[in-house]
DNA sequence: CCCTGATTCGC
DNA sequence: GCGAATCAGG
């Protein structure tokens, strides 16, 4: 007996699963025999599949460089979001994104691009608030020039 | 506090 | 090599 639940047919579910962009509790439920979504991701960075390829939540590990003691960083530090749109081939990961068509639950809706171009993507990593995430969240979300009071008179109920 | 993936630890 | 526990980030 196989003591080992990966098999051929496990393994290569797995892959293929995780390189869709599923969540491991998603493919755990999957393969939904006894395989919990900590065995998935232990398989799964055994393979070395969460290095190289893509992965939700990147840990981009900054090697804590030592700046000089006088250093003026940015001034004017606009936020690490990509703009939605004006820097074409600039900011726009070819890879990682979704499809307005692919995009799942807990994606980000935030649009690459306009939506009638065929090159049209949402970014897909997982929101944070609402429909975006944590990032563009911040950029979508943010109230307009005028207060609440301006919302309620463009809603009709000033 | 919820979720996620990544890593560590014991078997 | 296996999975649970734990860690860390968002």
């Amino acid at each position: 007996m196989t003591a080992s639940p990966w098999t051929d047919d496990r393994i290569d579910r797995l892959k293929t699963l995780w390189r869709e962009g599923r969540t491991a509790e998603a493919i755990s439920l999957d393969l939904g025999s006894g395989i919990s979504r900590n065995a998935v991701l232990g398989k799964v960075h055994r393979l070395g599949l969460s290095a190289g390829g893509h992965g939700a939540t990147p840990v981009i590990k900054t090697p804590v460089s030592k700046r000089s003691t006088r250093s003026a960083p940015k001034p004017t530090a606009e936020p690490p979001c990509p703009a939605p749109v004006e820097h074409p081939g600039f900011d726009v990961p070819a890879e990682g994104l979704t499809t307005i068509l692919s995009v799942r639950r807990l994606e980000c809706r935030w649009p690459y691009g306009e939506p009638e171009d065929h090159d049209f993507r949402l970014c897909g990593r997982r929101v944070e608030r609402g429909a975006f995430c944590g990032a563009h969240a911040g950029i979508g979300y943010r109230p307009p020039p005028g207060g609440p009071q301006a919302l309620m008179a463009l809603a009709g109920l000033a």
